[in-house]
DNA sequence: ACGTCGTTGCACAGCACTGTGCAAGTCGAG
DNA sequence: CTCGACTTGCACAGTGCTGTGCAACGACGT
């Protein structure tokens, strides 16, 4: 009774983590990837997945409430006790950065509205946080657009997607690709480039 | 034979525009909209459809091809004889704006690589123009970015489609999101807001 | 060696969609 | 009115996916 499941369930928990692995990028590199494509990539039957998981959309949601909470963290990990609006919001996006496969995923899956419904539901307060965030420093002065808080935070989502779509192409590097990525975030938000580059090199040499 | 085929073909000449107009808006909202959508939303029966279009990938080719066609004329007419690259970028995203809803089928539909697999291709020397002029302007100085000139035009493809959302959402009124959109586009390559928004007024005055 | 649990392979029903065929309509031009 | 074209409604085969049932198989701890 010591180790009671340890049987054979630690095998079906490797499995479980993998599919859940294998389905995360798979449903990057195609967000309609069938069970069958999941499954064979992960090395596993597709009557297995159903094992694990009662339906697709069960296997989904799994992966967005991981994606969401994972995000989450980082961002309020980040962010937390810095005052300048401009520094939190290059230490947020530098914290995304680090798991955009999750956030492309949310964004990628978003785009079918028959898939999930409730994506954007579950990542409201997050977007909220940003939103006050940018608010406040549009109140400072610190930042400055034509655009209202709430619409910036939009384009702070797709600028991550497409120096992301970037990266895969080979045009930035990975490494550069977050600070690059931090920089033209703020300098759209109307921070001064020069402002802008200093911030992201003070931020980011701790790491 | 002096109007030969007027007959029932101005009705059929009708219906195939209406099709297609329709088509346009459907896609845009879903594109994975089924022909039988499609059909129905421009009050015909889907065999019909078929009567215009062997395929839904003709069809789709189709609107790809009078999008790429379109944008491609808006931004070559927006910024004949223009020489700061600054302005020129100011007239051409304005006169794309205009045409947004071409744009966004070419978004939408790229991310589905499955349907029109030739849809960058297309889309190629539109792009390449984009990049040489982001170049320009970085080689003059108009522009300061740490990403190169051909992520750039990601970002920039990329603040459109989020400014698009944030009017679909009504967080912006449709008459200001044009110059926002062109405003935030050029803060994010580096011009001082100021700047910025002067140029935009002074471009957008004409209209 | 044995039972348990995960896994596999197969079969099946159900659904949604595509593309086609065909007979019966409809509408406008001559 | 009548011809010709477009359209409609229906039926059909084919495909690819989901979710389920079931029997056999494998591995692992005891």
């Amino acid at each position: 009774m010591t180790a009671m499941t340890t049987g054979s369930s630690s095998r079906a928990d490797a499995n479980r983590r993998r599919i859940l692995d294998v389905a995360l990028a798979e449903l990057l590199r195609d967000p309609d990837a069938s069970m069958d494509q999941i499954a064979r990539a992960a090395g596993v039957v597709r009557r297995t997945v159903y094992g694990h998981f009662p339906s697709r959309e069960a296997l989904i949601s799994t992966l967005v409430d991981g994606a969401v909470q994972a995000l989450a963290e980082a961002d309020a990990g980040a962010r937390a006790g810095v005052a300048d609006p401009a520094e939190a919001v290059a230490r947020s996006v530098l914290a995304i950065w680090e798991i955009a496969d999750r956030y492309r995923l949310l964004v990628a899956l978003a785009q079918r509205t028959v898939t999930v419904q409730g994506i954007r539901e579950r990542l409201a307060p997050l977007r909220e946080n940003k939103v006050r965030l940018l608010q406040h420093g549009l109140d400072e002065g610190v930042f400055s657009s034509p655009l209202p808080a709430s619409a910036l935070a939009y384009v702070h989502e797709q600028m991550l997607f497409a120096v992301t779509e970037a990266v895969n192409d080979g045009l930035v590097t990975a490494e550069e690709a977050g600070r690059a990525a931090t920089v033209t975030v703020l300098t759209a938000a109307g921070v001064p480039a020069s402002t802008a580059t200093e911030l992201v090199a003070k931020v980011s040499e701790g790491s």
